[in-house]
DNA sequence: GTGAAAGCGCTAACAC
DNA sequence: GTGTTAGCGCTTTCAC
């Protein structure tokens, strides 16, 4: 029987007219397709060729709707999307994910969250179309991922804000070591006055690397200096050194929760004449190229950012697959020393 | 009758518990859910509180199964990670094409090209997960793309460079023209030596604003001066600049095809002590953070990238739902005048 | 306006 | 090892 349209419209070779070809049941086929060791040579041949003679594509969504997997994952982007594109952290979390996934069957899908209807996000991720989801942690609500959790397979990259049970997965750097450390290299250099630009406080990495900082000070004796809050951008840095200086223009230290901020900051401190580090020692943490490029280059903490990646990756895919997790795991934080103490 | 299961596993509500519920046909429910007006308004509230205590979200898969069409579609990243998100392009043009969506009943999935597996993305592509996908093109073989076109919508942001029929739908900026006119300014300006540094001349923009740059001169009677490609970053426009200097030393004026380029090229030029504009006038396109923080910052040609996004979503969109479509559509692009010529 | 019935293309027991 | 038989959860004619 052949195929012919009044319209010529072509239809998609399905599963059975592979079958039909290579003369062989439905069956038959789907285990060729999903490299099942019962089928023998001859028959997987055969199946071979009338797939690739009829450039047989199996249908997806008939795929999981029968098997109840997607074999896709996703990754959602919360941030506008803006920021998302502008932030080196990101792109490394993302290269780290799509590392690990080339390796296994599931494919990555960056789902954007839609401003305007959050709802739609969460629906999209409750209807089926993949089997997990991977969520960078942003100071935005993330109550309603929190809750999805309980419906599908989730892991947090980050510590998610909201209330999460004792259930969420989560993998997350070592923050409040990366300020603990970060701090005590400027307590090591014989600061004595040591002021910090903050993250948010909204998000989980701008009060735990504010924590960090603040026990590194106790630990040495030392009375902390004051605090500015920057949003871990840039212009945000520069803003909060502004602020700081005028608050108390004697500091000799000075801690800086993002290497974005960090170069805000030195842009203004050296307009103003400060020489780093000869007047203030500065380090920061994110070893990127705000870090590397800045004047001076940042002594700073450097996170495995695309560890982090490829972890939360392969997390959620054990998850997916019911394979026994670690249900957080904190990732260790590294030193990197240049000139800016 | 109640769903209780010796395991406790909970089973999510399908269409038929909300119908039973609200005492109506699946039909009925299928009809609310998409917004059919055949409805009396009791059955439709009688569904919608059905699905709203039942918490009900449709399965996907089964949908699209049933309706043939996904309601998502793909952005295929094809660059190597890195590259994709150092680039501020292509985060303008998502957040063009995620603008577009968000008004529609279409999801954005941004697709990160298997670089292991090359076969992969295009399988999925075809396996009916999305109703059409955007390709940004690239000098990566894009052949493979091309080929897709005739069996999903496809729609190039850019003109592929692999021979394409008269099919493709693309949506392009006037490389040709940025490339006259950023040249134009130069001559303008009395320069008589204008060199430039061109992009990779496998890809379509860097062979276009080449010959932008070629027309312009020969327009205005002038001999094209040395010609240097570059990769369209900043380390390979500084790279660029040093072999351009050391076969002419001499020119006046310099057309850098791409501003991360011009950047780098700029450093270089400093270093040496060549003081732009006076010694040399230089001008560029792309109007991003590099062109306005560069120093001095650039003169330069803006392209509507957030407009190239929204326009290959609705593109796309109109493809897909059969609406009539410009095949080949070019955007106008603009002079912005700053301090380097 | 509403319901019944017939699939969409595939996987997954189960029997052979 | 292979085929047969049921669905997966939804949309969609087609009668009513």
């Amino acid at each position: 029987m052949v195929d012919v349209r009044m319209n010529g419209e072509r239809t998609a070779p399905t599963l059975e007219a592979v079958a039909e070809r290579a003369g062989v049941s439905r069956s038959t086929v789907s285990r060729v397709i999903n490299g099942s060791p019962k089928v023998t040579p001859e028959a997987r041949r055969a199946v071979e060729s009338a797939i690739a003679e009829l450039g047989y594509v199996p249908n997806l969504a008939a795929r999981s709707l029968a098997s109840r997997r997607s074999h896709s994952i996703a990754l959602v982007i919360p941030e506008d999307t803006s920021r998302f594109f502008s932030d080196p952290y990101f792109a490394e979390v993302i290269e780290g994910v799509a590392e690990y996934l080339a390796r296994s069957p599931y494919t990555l899908t960056l789902l954007v969250a839609s401003e305007t209807d959050p709802g739609r996000t969460s629906r999209y991720l409750q209807g089926g179309g993949v089997d997990g989801a991977l969520v960078l942690s942003t100071h935005r609500d993330d109550r309603s991922y929190v809750a999805l959790a309980g419906r599908i397979p989730l892991v947090f990259s980050g510590r998610p804000m909201s209330p999460h049970g004792d259930d969420a997965v989560i993998v997350d750097v070592d923050n409040a070591a990366a300020g603990r450390i970060a701090t005590q290299v400027l307590v090591d250099r014989g600061r004595r006055n040591i002021a910090t630009i903050a993250g948010p406080q909204d998000m989980a990495a701008g009060i735990d690397r504010l924590a960090g900082w603040r026990e590194a000070l106790e630990a040495a004796g030392l009375t902390p200096g004051v605090v500015e809050e920057g949003d871990f951008t840039p212009s945000g840095g520069a803003a909060a050194i502004v602020r700081l200086l005028d608050r108390d223009p004697t500091i000799d230290g000075l801690f800086v929760a993002s290497a974005q901020m960090a170069s805000g900051a030195l842009e203004i401190m050296k307009q103003r004449g400060i020489v780093v580090p000869r007047d203030v020692s500065v380090t920061s943490i994110d070893n990127d190229r705000f870090a590397a490029e800045s004047d001076p280059p940042l002594t700073t903490i450097e996170q495995p950012t695309q560890l982090q990646g490829q972890t939360i990756a392969e997390t959620l895919v054990r998850l997916i697959e019911g394979r026994p997790i670690e249900r957080v795991k904190i990732l260790d934080v590294t030193l990197i020393e240049r000139e800016s103490v």
